[in-house]
DNA sequence: AAGATTACGCAACAATCGTTACTTTAAAAA
DNA sequence: TTTTTAAAGTAACGATTGTTGCGTAATCTT
């Protein structure tokens, strides 16, 4: 009886998607977001309870992206595996500048990396198998090799630094390097 | 003839970066910073063109107070001279949180870390002294381990880590380190 | 003490935001 | 074909922003 809805769920997150990626979560309003859809603001708020919401699920789907490029890079084959998920994270953040400073240089009062091991637990696991070092260790081992790929990846993402594939790939292997030779002399002592 | 001004420019300037430093800059406000002043916003357009002008100068405020970071840090003799700038870099990351993602976090598509290279050679003089290696080895030599400060502190800004000072200087010193291994082998070859 | 000058407070303006009545209209059901 | 139903369009509302005109009042000059 009624009219077809003009709009799915995921249009509209797609649309939004889009004006977030060139211009971030405050180029996000209701009216450009209708116009960009080419239709009026209804639509929206017919599919979506309010603005908030909405952004809520443009978070998501830009987490979902960032997962394809893990994915992407893991199974290309073109790097080790837990060096792909570093360069990944630094394609990302060139690529996608606007969408990496929403998901990994915000606030993240309540979410603390020391206090969810789990979420690395993969990448611990590895170190752990590859350098045979203890758990801690690989912790430890990970976090600063992370922040050296964050340091990288957010310098990029603010467009304060522009290395190619290849000089970052270098720098990783040679950062890796220095590391495992400090860890593993730490063992010994 | 005139009544007398009710605040002055630097006045005006310390209540906004009071503002800034506790929510970013978009809690500067003219009716915000009123509020502060406990005026009207007559006296803040009086003194300033336009709220544009203000951010401008809240904005080398936050410089000024960064540059009293690196002074006291080097002035103290608790570091070498090098590393001092590491660490208030990073003690400014951590005390001044949003001050810090103002200055360091921002977009800087105009000025690359690349193209200026003259501002850091205050650094990369003191690492070709230190170690004997090329000025470009030097400038590559402190971009790598500026990376990883750089990465310490954003982490640190966005509450993501926290990390006590004797761990950041273990760490630094344990970086730089193994960057200057890496650097005079590579000398070596 | 009176006058002149101008900073200040009040309140309004336009612009922009999210949100929502009200109306129109498309399309399925009769 | 007509009726019904709800999605979409229009346009308004209130809130918040920067900015400014107007009247008031403070203070220096005379």
């Amino acid at each position: 009886m009624p009219p077809k809805f003009k709009f799915t769920k995921d249009e509209i997150i797609s649309a939004a998607l889009n004006l977030v990626r060139k211009n971030g979560m405050s180029a996000l309003t209701a009216r450009a977001l209708a116009e960009e859809l080419g239709c009026s603001v209804k639509p929206i708020f017919g599919l979506f309870k309010n603005m908030d919401e909405l952004q809520q699920s443009v978070f998501s789907a830009a987490k979902n992206l960032y997962q394809s490029y893990l994915q992407d890079s893991a199974f290309n084959g073109e790097y080790p595996v837990y060096k792909s998920a570093g360069m990944a994270y630094i394609r990302f953040a060139k690529e996608e500048k606007e969408l990496f400073k929403l998901l990994f240089m915000r606030d993240r009062r309540n979410e603390k990396i020391e206090e969810n091991r789990e979420e690395v637990r993969q990448f611990t696991d590895l170190i752990m198998e590859k350098l045979g070092i203890s758990e801690d260790e690989a912790y430890m081992f990970h976090l600063e090799m992370w922040i050296y790929v964050h340091g990288i990846a957010t310098m990029i993402a603010t467009s304060y630094l522009e290395w190619s594939d290849t000089l970052v790939s270098e720098t990783l292997t040679d950062i890796f390097t220095g590391l495992k030779h400090r860890y593993l002399q730490k063992g010994k002592e």
